[in-house]
RNA sequence: UGCCCGGUGGUGUAAUGGUAACACACCGGCCUUUGGAGCCGAGGUUCGAGGUUCAAAUCCUCGCCGGGCAGCCA
């Protein structure tokens, strides 16, 4: 089976395919559970599963668990749930590392049995100087030529717990004169007298991720082991393993890794955000994890679309983060139902509307999709409208309310604004507007046309709610460029969340359920927090609607 | 100054010796009961210099630039 696609991950496959180096694809999302999936990972997860599903060949979920002082069970059971969030299935096949932590030790007395590995208690800083630099070659260590038997027994003895924590390890015995570091006797087995989230304190010995990757991958009959960038350099140790031990050989494929725009990736500095309180959890809509978009209202879908659209290649590249959105803008366009609120509510009186009269109004659901129905709102004599759709004196480019002007309230009336009203400092309270009774509906019946269309609520009618607006999480495209001293947390933006407690939601928005998403018109799109208590909603705006007046007043202020 | 990898519009990916394509962004226009959506159009000669060839983004040589590697992390 073939694919059309032609990275070129996928043009080694089907080279491999036909030159019949493997008769079936098999490969594996093999994530170390110390900490929460981001859209970085979800490019591995699909392009390990998407490519499983092409060529009719399985893609199993491996955890890589081999450092216990890291891992732990709630990160297992997160990383679970985003795969499954995503939209992947690894059926009966979720594996650990863990799991073949006694076939490993085996593999290793044998290599310690062919003379390719030995015991060496040289302190960690000792290695370091015996590894030599990157233009010197390393020496030899005085424990590289133990007997075998000693070797044997000394290994028995690490895993027997018989030497505390850094007393010695286990070494490779390749070549300490090899340009590629990594060749340079590597550690195998270290001593860590730490309880392991599944093994328990059975071991006190725990193989390095050099050491482990490739015979797991290779026990599981990976054929295709797909990895990033860095682990280049790894492949030749990782060949050698395997030829040494005559096993399964899977062939390594490197690819960069996602960088975004306004975004890091890195576990370690997303665990620096979580821990120092700079977001409020790893599900902080704010966060570039999995759990993040999803209670920001990211569509799975549009991640996966998204993630086969930036293409795989082995060139360092930043996706701009436009290009993520575009996808969710675009999915949601088809999905969400629309809705009207108001964000920054402008009293308006409509003047010569009948006092307690209330009409019911028909509103389409979603444009996109006439499946969604229809529905009814609400609209009476006191409305609200968006503070931003009134200017009293009006740029040439604003053609929203305006004192004299005439626009159309959506599914409504046409309104023109005859009277502004104000408060002792002069700030705007209220607008007094004249309704034309004939624009039911919101066309006039002699054609004449209005340059504007505003969304609005009934102000008797509607509920109370609280919208979280976000914008990028660091100011700069870069977060880590930063000048001087200090780090990628000096780039932090601080309007980075911006919470509104005033908002005003048209009747249907006060039972909602949480995750939903909604399209606000005209603002975005806004997704019901899992927070949301009693009658006040919570809402997250996943991302807001394409805004060219938006840019228009960019520009002006740019000049 | 060792080894490995990479360089195509602003960004990301295609083109596999034969007219540099697609998406996003940007700019201009059309349309519009969301300044949304949709539609149409503009913008690059492929890091540089040589070479091979009828023909080079693609092959060769030499440069230049960027990234990775000296954890008992992954």
């Amino acid at each position: 089976m073939k694919s059309d696609k032609t990275d070129f991950i996928r043009e080694i496959i089907n080279n491999d395919l036909k030159e019949g180096r493997y008769k079936k694809i098999h490969t594996r999302f093999p994530p170390e559970p110390n900490g929460y999936l981001h859209i970085g990972h979800a490019k591995a997860i699909c392009l390990n599963f998407d490519i499983a599903e092409e060529y009719g060949g399985k893609c199993n979920l491996r955890f890589d668990d081999t450092n216990p002082t890291k891992e732990e069970l709630e990160y297992v059971d997160a990383i679970k749930q985003d795969i499954k969030w995503l939209g992947y299935d690894w059926e009966e096949r979720e594996y650990y590392a863990s799991d073949y932590f006694e076939k490993l030790y085996d593999m290793a007395v044998d290599l310690i049995k062919k003379g390719k590995a030995y015991v060496c208690e040289l302190s960690p800083e000792q290695i370091r100087e015996y590894r030599g630099t990157l233009t010197e070659p390393g020496k030899e260590s005085p424990y590289r030529n133990r007997p075998i038997e000693e070797n044997l027994r000394l290994f028995k003895e690490m895993r027997d717990g018989k030497y505390p924590d850094g007393a010695m390890v286990l070494r490779a015995k390749i070549d300490m004169a090899s340009p590629n570091l990594n060749m340079r006797d590597p550690v195998m087995y270290r001593i860590v007298h730490t309880s392991h989230h599944r093994t328990g304190d059975k071991w006190c010995i725990y193989p390095t991720y050099d050491w482990a990757h490739g015979q797991c991958d290779s026990i599981e009959g990976i054929t295709h082991s797909i990895c990033t960038l860095e682990f280049q350099d790894h492949r030749p140790l990782y060949d050698w393993f395997i030829e040494q031990l005559g096993i399964h050989h899977p062939r390594q494929i490197e690819f960069a890794r996602l960088n975004l725009t306004y975004t890091v990736m890195s576990k370690r500095r997303l665990l620096e955000l979580v821990e120092g309180g700079y977001v409020q959890g790893w599900d902080d809509p704010r966060m570039p994890t999995l759990s993040g978009m999803r209670r920001r209202g990211y569509p799975p879908a549009a991640i996966r679309k998204f993630c086969r659209n930036i293409g795989v290649a082995k060139t360092e590249s930043v996706v701009d983060i436009e290009l993520l959105e575009h996808f969710v803008r675009e999915e949601l366009n088809k999905t969400a139902e629309r809705r009207m609120a108001v964000l920054n509510p402008l009293k308006v009186v409509i003047i010569n509307y009948p006092e307690d009269k209330t009409e019911e109004l028909e509103a389409i659901n979603n444009p996109e999709d006439t499946s969604a129905g229809i529905r009814k709102i609400p609209f009476s004599k006191v409305i609200y409208i968006e503070k931003d759709d009134f200017m009293e004196n009006p740029v040439p480019e604003f053609y929203r309310l305006a004192p004299g002007r005439e626009v159309r309230l959506r599914y409504a009336y046409f309104i023109k604004c005859v009277d502004v009203i104000k408060d002792k400092n002069g700030d705007i309270v209220e607008l007094h507007c004249a309704y034309d009774p004939a624009t039911k509906g919101g066309n006039a019946p002699d054609g004449r046309k209005v340059k504007a269309t505003l969304h609005w609520v009934s102000a008797k009618h509607c509920t109370i709610g609280e919208v979280h607006l976000y914008e990028h999480l660091f100011i700069k495209e870069d977060p880590l460029d930063t000048s001087g001293p200090g780090d990628f947390k000096d780039n932090i933006n601080p309007n980075s969340l911006r919470i509104l407690k005033n908002c005003r939601l048209e009747p249907s928005l006060s039972d909602v359920k949480a995750g939903t998403v909604f399209q606000f018109e005209r603002l975005g799109y806004f997704c019901v927090d899992p927070d949301t208590k009693g009658n006040c909603p919570v809402f997250n705006r996943t991302v807001s609607l394409k805004d060219e007046w938006e840019k228009i007043k960019k520009r002006k202020i740019k000049e």
